[in-house]
Order: C-alpha cells, then sequence, then structure tokens
DNA sequence: CATGGGATGTTATACTATAACATTGTTTTT
DNA sequence: AAAAACAATGTTATAGTATAACATCCCATG
C-alpha cells in the first residue's frame, strides 16, 4: 500500500524536467481512463501547466496562460479543472500559498506531507505512514475522529541549504 | 518546555466561555507588557472578537462586527490587528479556512496542530512534542531544513460524534 | 509642550474563488 | 441519423480575502 514515503522528491537541478512532465501526462490519462472520466485537452493543458515546474502554481497564472494560448478564459474554467484534477487525485492544492501542485503519486490514494522550500519555493510531497499513524493516534486519544489532514512544513530544501550555505537569509 | 500535548481543547458545550475570555485577555495584557508593546483597546476588541467562541473567526466578521460598534473601519485595521496578534503569539491562523483563533497558550512559544471539528467547526490545539519530533526527523532525513509547520485535522470531535451518532452526515 | 514614533484611519486595488445561467460537445438511445 | 441526456466549457457577475500607500492621530518622552 504505501510504496515509499517520498512521492514527489526535491529533483536535482539538473533533472530532465520534460520525463516528470511525460509521466504526469501518462498517469493521468491512464487514470481518467480507468475511471471513465474525459481528459479533455483543456485538462491536459491545465494539468501540463501545474506541472510546469516543481513549484506550486496559482490558479490566476494559469488563467494568464490560457489566455494567452487560447483568447478569453474566465476564472471558473480554471478553478473547475483544478477541482477536477484534484478530485481525480492529480493535484494538491498547498493551502499556505493557495497554490497547485502536481501529485507525485496519482492513483494511490494517500495523504500527502509538504515540504515547502522558502528560497527555492519548490515542493516536495511525503506520505509517510508513521506520521500518519502517530497523527491519527493522537487524534483518537482525544476522542476525535480524523477525516483529513493537512501537514505544509516550511524550511530549506537540501540543494538551497548546501548553495546558500553562510548567507544570512 | 512541553507543558501539556493539549493547550486548547474542545471544551464541554457548557463551560463557562467568560472564563475562557477573560484568561485570555489577562495573558495578552501580561504578555504585551513584558514585551513592551501597547495592548489598545482595538487590539483588545479584536483579541475579544476572535475568542467570542471556539469556532475560528473570520476577518470580515470582525470588520462586520467593528463596524456595528464603532462606525468606520476597513479591511487594514482588521489585518493589521490580526498581525499583530499573531507576531505576539495570541491567534493563530487556520490556513484552510483563512480564519483566526485564538491561541490556547500564548506566550510560550510553541508549534500548533489544530483539530477542526466539521459539525461543531470548533478548533481544538495540540502541541505534541512526539508528532514535532517525528516529522522534525522526517523532514531532516530529507536534508530538509525545517523552520515552521502547518498541521490541520478535519473529523469530528467526541461531543458531535456521541450527538450525532447514526446519522448519514 | 514639542516632537517622534507607533497606531489607526482612509482610499484604492490586488488577489482568490464561486454562483448562476448559457452554450457547446459527446454519448446514448431510439 | 435524429433526438435526448448528460458532461464540459463559456460567460457574466459578484463574493470573499488581503495588501499597498499615504494621511492622521495619539501618546510617551524629553
Amino acid at each position: 500500500m504505501h510504496k515509499n514515503t517520498v512521492i514527489r522528491p526535491f529533483k536535482a537541478a539538473s533533472h530532465r524536467h520534460q520525463d516528470c512532465l511525460d509521466a504526469a501526462m501518462e498517469m493521468a490519462r491512464r487514470l481518467c481512463d480507468a475511471s471513465g472520466q474525459r481528459f479533455t485537452r483543456l485538462r491536459q493543458r491545465v494539468l501540463e501547466l501545474v506541472w510546469r515546474s516543481h513549484e506550486p502554481v496559482k490558479a490566476y497564472d494559469i488563467l494568464d496562460e490560457l489566455r494567452d494560448e487560447h483568447g478569453a478564459a474566465a476564472p471558473p474554467t480554471v478553478y473547475r479543472v483544478l477541482d477536477f484534477l484534484r478530485a481525480q487525485g492529480l493535484v494538491h492544492k498547498i493551502e499556505s500559498l493557495n497554490a497547485y501542485v502536481g501529485c507525485g503519486d496519482p492513483g494511490d490514494s494517500h495523504s500527502s506531507q509538504f515540504l515547502i522550500c522558502r528560497d527555492c519555493a519548490r515542493v516536495a510531497e511525503m506520505d509517510d505512514p508513521e506520521l500518519c499513524a502517530l497523527l491519527q493516534e493522537k487524534a483518537v486519544a482525544l476522542g476525535f475522529e480524523m477525516d483529513g489532514q493537512i501537514i505544509e512544513v516550511n524550511g530549506r530544501c537540501l540543494e538551497c541549504r548546501l548553495q546558500r550555505k553562510g548567507e544570512t537569509q
């Protein structure tokens, strides 16, 4: 069930991002097929924009991009597609940023813990079973029935720590 | 250092809320005195409004209230005061709700985990050292330097579970 | 009692998101 | 193939959340 703790790592700056993109699109197509949902051009395009990088993307940035490509486009277009993609587990919302990231392991229903780098703004995603279990345990101890969690960690990723070692920020 | 895991419990429906309010005001006054900050009428009033209940409060609800009492009032008034109160650790923001709650243990700098009841909308606050330690450990294992965390758990509090047992919602 | 800095007021605007209804497009049924 | 049914997208309007920039007020202190 839990394949791996880190389901969306901080990739080396040199990684071939096209591979991330291709993999995400392939998975999306497969998942939508499997669940009888339509992976329309618009939905694919929005998902590509979300996966443009490993940084979270704002709804209105997506909107601007669609406008450039496509003439008209209004907020509901973007929010509807984002809602769809989130419902399929293809995209997550980062609540503390009001921004969206592609899911590192769509299809496997999981809980997520996000690591957000304050320097490069990239986001990694974990699905750590120990963390979930402990949180669950703590909630249950208070009689609380848990049905979802939001965990977002702010800090600095390894790459940024090494690069900027010693700088004052 | 860590006095208690639960620093803002789900109180029984029958609790004397005035006591919560009085305690919060007393602490706030003391903390501001200690740090040389001014606990003005406005700041006190906003903190009272945040502590009006154990449910998170929206910035614009505070604004409406201030307008009723006080004539004019514009968003910056509220947001500035909320920022102040947050900086003093007297108030926390619930990111997933865009709403604010009074801190259950101001003065002691801590991390918070919030439990949010979907039925009664009340919020409890924990500061669980084990949870923090485990999250820290997981982050460090990825080379991530953690400087803050957001944990918000959605679910149902004990009281609501007992009251609505069997209901389909 | 002036004066300097912190607090608040004021106006305008940016940013985030949804409601409600119209239109288009795709499948399914006949 | 036509019609019905439903899903997806377009469109217009508006609600909800937050900040920038500058003006004024207040009050602690010298």
